[in-house]
This record gives C-alpha cells, structure tokens and sequence, in this order.
RNA sequence: GGAGAAGUACUCAAGUGGCUGAAGAGGCGCCCCUGCUAAGGGCGUAGGUCGCGCAAGCGGCGCGAGGGUUCAAAUCCCUCCUUCUCCGCCA
C-alpha cells in the first residue's frame, strides 16, 4: 500500500513512475476525487461531534443539578443523527478509497530497470560452468521414472495433475534438501527457523499482497475464510502484523520451511511436465525485517544468502535485475535467481529476492521505534526463496546425472543422504 | 464440538449510563534527598491514528473487533474473535 500523504502530495510523479510498470493503474484517476470527498466528511462530521461532547457535559450538568435540559437533548437529537448520516457516507468513501489503494502496485526503485517484458529484465552476475554432457542429457522427469525417484501418473490418480509423489532417493533429496537449506541460513547466515502454519486468514493475505487482487491464483478453505499459503513468506511476515518492534531489534530474520500451495490460474500448457510448475511444492523461505535505510544493501545480503546454497550445491546460476514489467505487484526491487536447467537448455528462475520497503509494512502494519522516544515508522521487508526446494532437486537431478543413468549426490548433500555418493536404479 | 468465565493503556488492575476526555499500583523517564550496587520523596507517563494548521496548537476516534440502543456507552443489547476452566473427540 502506498502513503496516501505521499500520493495526495506528488500525484502526478507517482501515477508516471507507476506507469512505467505497464499495469493498469486507471483506477487511480478516482483518488483524488475521493480523497477530497473523504476530507470533506471529516471535517464536517468531527465538527458535529465536538458540539455533541460540548453539549452532553452541559447535559450532565444540567441533570446533576435537577434542572430542565430538554431543549439541549432536543437540538442533540437532531445533531446525532446528522452525525450518522455522515459517518454512513464517510465509511462508504473510506471502504472504495482502502479499496482502490490495496490494488495499486509499489513504485519501482530508481535502480530498477524500465522495461515492457521480461526481456529486458538485465542480467547482473553469473556464477558456475554450465555443463557439457558427452551422452544425451536426461529431463529429470525420465530420471525420475528410470531411478523411481517420483511418481506424477499416480499422482494424478490420487489427486490430480500438477502434483507428484517423491518416492525413495528422490524423497530423500528433497528432505535433505530442506535440512541442507535450513542448517545454512541458521547456522552460518543467522536467521531463526520458523514452522509457520499453512493456512492463514484473508488479512494475512491482504498484508502482504496477495489480496484483494489475486485471490484466484489461491487455494481458499470453503467454510472458513482460510487460504492455504502460497509461500512462507505469508505467514512469517504477518507474524508481526500491528506490531511496533523495538529498533534495537532489527534486523530481524527468519527462515521458514513450508510446502507451498498456487492454483496457478493462467499458466495452462507451460511447463506440464516434472517438478517445475507444481500446484504444491516445498521451499524454505528467507524473511528479513528491516530500518528504511538498510533495506537495499539487506537486499544484496538476502540475494547472497540465497545463492550461496547453489554455490555449495555447484549449481550454475545467474542473476537478473527484474524489469518494471516483471517485478511483481508488490516489490520496490527483485532479483530473480535462474539456475541452469539442461532439459530447458536454459536458466530457470530457482529463486526470487524482493525489496517491499514499506508496502507490506503498510498493510500489515508493521512498525517500529528507534528508541522509547522516537515516533514510530514502518519497518522494510524482505524476502527470498532459499531456495524452491522442487526446482532445486530438478537441477541436481539434470546437472549431475552421468552416463549410466546415476545422480552423483552434491558434497555438502552427502551427510544428509546417508553418505551416499551417488543415486542409482532401485534393486529389483 | 458442548457448557461456563474473561478480554481496560508497557504490565497488573478499579470501574453497571453523564464531574472517567479511564482511579490506583508496578514499570519506565526526569528531578530531589541519601549515599554506593539499599531505602525514601516529587513530577511526568495515551501511545497511536485521522483531520485542520507554515507552526505552536486545536479537534475527532480509541477500554478485544464490528454493529445497535441512547441527547450521552468502558458501562446496556447483538454478532464475531481470542484466552482460560470443565466435558467430548483426537495425533
């Protein structure tokens, strides 16, 4: 959400660097109308309730000492329901007004590249040697079915399409995945694990953007209000939702495994096959809640984080600078993380770090105070997949299959594998 | 899921319709006294948010949330949420 201040004051500068993101913003032509209509009310119904305070303390007066007050009670009458009436308009406004405010994207930062498609997202570093294979390269979905590392046909039988069984090797990398990527961010980057709840509430969704604008792109629970949680990210920021936080705490960082849950509407045909575009995958999830002034250089820190894991796994990657059309409706910034997927014979976006500043915080209302006497502002969040655990073990799978058929297992994986080296063909 | 009870400020807590625009205590801050990691005294402590204003300031809203009754609601009524106790069920 947006400073209403900041828009009523600079208007013109926000709706034209808004613009730049090609989303449809006409929506904000009624802001100031409605503004203006809001202020209006204000004024004329507080007024109204400054003579009602007045008068109801002469009221009590006038009881106390068994004199006549009827005349005041009379005029009181009438003003209280001036009053109502108002209030009745002034809510109306004030509901399209938070309405048409909570479908407005965040401003891009000024290092953010302007851009009409993902085209022109700009590639800023790229880490690893892609690998050439002297054999024909394997899709992990043929893996998967030669080292029965994952069903997707039965999965289709028992729910549906888009979702898969890990079995044996395959079930076990994905769980020493989950290990690997929490032990790191823990012990040698210093977040605090979190296990959040995988439902949340329509607020939790609104604060931090999902809703009210794409609520078809998740699952909702039928009889509660519930959503089942598209990433961690969700829960663990509204953790803090309406809180002000002490200063001298932040930053504060969190990651959180979760399995992740997208109805993904609108991406028909597009990837179908193995783990890559899953209606539920696991990702462990980095959050970090910030002061304003650190949030870009955070930003680069949490980007680190996340491509250490794929330094460790010897995972080639690169990093993209997303453009004004690809950022997303509620970064400031982002960087997306590809890694080299040689079925795609292309990167894949692996991960995806974004800078809010103070949109989340905004809806959320997450605060803080530098000190006991300070006045209260509004934390920056951050986040990052550390990574998409699915796509991850895709990328082992792919990367570093060998010509017999096997998975060499990644080093830093071992201990987690039971100090195997390699995946091969179940025995019979 | 059933039956009861409760939600007041940083914390505890008083408060059944109008001198409560929330007593008192603790905590916290400043000051005094005394002195050395004790005790006492004084003053301050509703923050937050919204509106008007260049500002000082003025005003509105705030007693879990949202409605209602009333000239007037922390106080009465309704709905919801949360917590606690007992029962049921369950991992």
């Amino acid at each position: 959400m947006l400073d209403i201040k900041k828009l009523r004051q600079d208007f013109d500068a926000v709706k034209e660097k808004l613009a730049k993101r090609g989303e449809d913003i006409r929506s904000l032509d009624d802001f100031e109308q409605l503004d203006k209509k809001r202020r209006e009310l204000i004024q004329e119904t507080e007024q109204l309730k400054q003579r009602r305070n007045t008068v109801s303390k002469e009221v009590a007066l006038l009881k106390r000492e068994k004199k006549d007050a009827d005349a005041l009670i009379q005029e009181m009458k009438e003003v209280s329901a001036s009053i109502k009436k108002l209030d009745e308009q002034l809510k109306e406004v004030d509901e399209q007004l938070n309405e048409l405010l909570l479908t407005i994207p965040n401003i891009p930062h000024e290092s953010v590249p302007i851009g009409e498609t993902e085209d022109d997202n700009v590639e800023v570093r790229r880490w690893g040697e892609i690998p050439t294979f002297s054999f024909e390269a394997k899709a992990h979905w043929d893996l998967a079915e030669s080292l029965d590392m994952m069903d997707f046909e039965r999965a289709a039988k028992v729910t549906g399409s888009r979702f898969a069984f890990y079995k044996g090797a395959g079930a076990r990398l994905e769980r020493a995945l989950i290990n690997f990527m929490m032990d790191v961010h823990e012990e040698e980057h210093g977040y605090t694990e979190m296990l959040p709840p995988y439902l949340v509430n329509r607020g939790s969704m609104i604060g931090t953007g999902q809703l009210p604008k794409f609520e078809e792109d998740a699952f909702k629970i039928r009889e509660d209000d519930y959503f089942l949680i598209p990433t961690a990210e969700v829960p663990v920021t509204n953790y803090y939702q309406g809180e002000i936080l002490s200063g001298d705490d932040l930053p504060i960082a969190y990651t959180a495994y979760s399995a992740c849950f997208r109805s993904e509407a609108g991406s028909a045909g597009r990837d179908t096959r193995g783990l890559i575009r899953q209606h539920q995958f696991n990702k462990v999830e980095l959050v970090r809640f910030v002061k304003p002034e650190d949030s870009y250089e955070e930003l680069e820190r949490l980007t680190g984080h996340a491509e250490a894991i794929l330094q460790k796994l010897g995972l080639p990657y690169r990093v993209l600078n997303m453009c004004t059309a690809d950022l997303g409706f509620t970064a400031a910034k982002k960087y997306d993380i590809e890694v080299w997927l040689p079925s795609y014979n292309d990167f894949k976006e692996i991960s995806s770090c974004s800078n809010f500043e103070d949109f989340q915080a905004r809806r959320a209302n997450i605060r803080f105070k530098r000190d006991k006497k300070a006045k209260t502002e509004f934390v920056h969040t951050l986040n990052g997949s550390g990574l998409a655990v699915g796509r991850t073990v895709a990328a082992i799978m792919e990367n570093y299959q060998q010509e017999d058929g096997s998975i060499v297992i990644p080093e830093v994986l071992r201990p987690y594998m039971g100090n195997r080296e390699k995946i091969t063909p179940p025995e019979k």
